[in-house]
Formats: structure tokens, sequence, C-alpha cells
DNA sequence: AATGGTCGCAACCGCGAGGGG
DNA sequence: ACCCCTCGCGGTTGCGACCAT
């Protein structure tokens, strides 16, 4: 009973893609845009299913997405919604619209619970931050006053979204609010990044560039903005709000005086 | 310089939800 | 109401890169 796996079926390749099979990709989303994944294989030509496919475009290929370091920013606003909402990576990813779920979970996996086990043994001092934070997230707020908090939060994140998406009141420089956003889009390279695929990344990246160029709906919108509108995941491109928003709300949280949020400096001029 | 161990990330797998017929 | 199909999510794995010895 139950259906096969779709990888199963004989001639599906699996394992990395190739940059021949991500141009290819991109350029069938570019006609058709993203959906329908199931006849992506076929019209495509690709040897991959389509869940290969859409994981490859909504975790790597995607535009919008912010590769590399997670800033100390993030990585509170991953601890919180960690500690709000569990392991529901997508739901968290929606909070930072840059990244997608599988990064954050990655990044949740290899540091931020490492840190968090390490501050439990308490021998470290900036983990000692992360197990206070974690602690105050939960203990000093009632949960369920902590999810009222974050439903309200999510009604007026995509109030917001709505406003911010009306394409009068885009700014020119929208796409480019964060001025360290390193765009995956963007030709230059971002030091210490992964390697073994960054110069195919280039060559997406180049090829991108050329096509969201391409009036589509270039006017006003940032490219991120005018692809994404038909996506899965209308909150990309739009991260300045629901990201401000969530950082006020953060803010909000750390000025109990009681309580100090990030003790670091740092922390305290991004709080 | 070589080798073994560890880490980090991309990708896969299985399951559940939602929608259409 | 039921079945089937498609999509999305979360957990896990495999492999290449990096580091220590």
């Amino acid at each position: 009973m139950g259906r096969p796996p779709c990888c199963d079926k004989e001639g599906v390749k699996k394992g990395p893609w190739t940059p021949e099979e991500d141009i290819i990709l991109v350029t069938y989303i570019q006609e058709h845009g993203p959906g329908n994944w199931r006849a992506v294989p076929t019209k495509t030509g690709l040897s991959r299913c389509s869940k290969s496919c859409r994981l490859r475009w909504t975790n790597y290929l995607r535009p919008g997405i912010k590769r590399g370091n997670f800033t100390e920013q993030e990585e509170k606003m991953i601890i919180h919604l960690q500690d709000l909402l569990g392991n529901r990576w997508a739901a968290i990813a929606s909070y930072l619209p840059q990244r997608t779920d599988n990064d954050i979970k990655n990044y949740w996996n290899t540091h931020l619970k490492k840190k968090l086990k390490k501050s439990q043994t308490g021998n470290n001092a900036e983990c000692i931050n992360f197990e206070e934070e974690k602690f105050s997230a939960s203990q000093r707020i009632p949960r369920g006053q902590w999810e009222r908090r974050l439903q309200t939060d999510i009604q007026m994140a995509k109030k917001a979204l709505n406003e911010a998406l009306s394409p009068q009141k885009l700014s020119p420089n929208f796409s480019t609010s964060n001025p360290t956003n390193s765009n995956s889009f963007s030709s230059t390279k971002e030091p210490g990044q992964s390697f073994c695929y960054a110069s195919s990344a280039d060559n997406i990246a180049r090829l991108l560039k050329g096509w969201m160029k391409n009036p589509i709906k270039s006017s006003s919108l940032s490219p991120d903005a005018t692809i994404l509108q038909d996506e899965s995941k209308p909150d990309v491109g739009s991260e300045t709000m629901p990201f401000s928003l969530l950082e006020k709300w953060l803010l909000d949280e750390a000025s109990c005086p009681e309580k100090v949020l990030g003790c670091g400096g740092d922390h305290a001029q991004v709080f």
C-alpha cells in the first residue's frame, strides 16, 4: 500500500547538483515560475525528481537567499523563536526571510545547539548569555503569553508586508536596506563561504543577474519582490518589515531592567 | 607531508496536510 | 466521504573541507 517514493524511479539522479542542472532549472522557473514541481523534471529533461528540484530551488537557487555567516541578531532570533515554536523551522524561517529553513535547521543543529549545550555546563561565558536568554524567554513570560504575542506579531507583520509590497511604497533601494546583506546573486564572493560550489554559484549568479534584469516587471520593484510575488514563500523579499518588527519585539524583551538579553557591548548596540 | 578525526552543509527520505476529482 | 496526488516540513545522512596530530 502507499505510493512509492518519487525518487525510487529508475534513472533519477541523486547527489549534488551540477551548474548545468541549476541553469536548466533556473531557466525553466524563469519562464514558468515556481510551482507545479511534478512537471519540472519532464519539461526540463532533468533526471531529477520533482522534490529534488523544489528543494534545490527553495534552498539554493531562489533569489534573495542570504548565505554565509549568521549575524548575532539572526542568532538571537533563532534562539528566541526556537524556544517559542520548537523545531518548526519553516515558521522560524518566515521571520528570517533571507534564510532558508534548511539553513536555519543546519545552523541550529551545528552551532546553536552546541552553544546551548555548552552553556549548560556553565564554563563558557559567552554561552551563559545564551542560557540566560533561553531561560528568560521561557521563564519570564508564560508561554501562553508569548504565543499570543507571537500571533499578534504575525498579524502585524502580515499587514506590514502587504503595505511594504505595494509598489508605490517601495523605495528604489528596497532590496539593499541591509548594507551587510550579501545577496547570493551578487557577483562578489563572500569570504569564508563554502567553496566547493562557489564558482558554479557564480555562474548561476551571472545567469540570474541577466534574467532578473529582464523587464518581467522591473520598474520599481526589486528583483526579489518581482520574482517572488508568485512564489510559495511570499514573505521573501520583504525582509525589512517583519524583521524590524521582530527586532522591536525582542527589544521590548530586552528593555526589562532585571534581564539583559545581550549582555555584551555588541549586543547592546544591536538590541 | 600524510593520515585520521571532526565539522558543516547540501541533499535525501519519510510522513502528514491540503486540495481536487 | 473517500481516494489520490502534490507539496511542504522536519529529521537524518553522506560527503567534502578543514583541522589536529
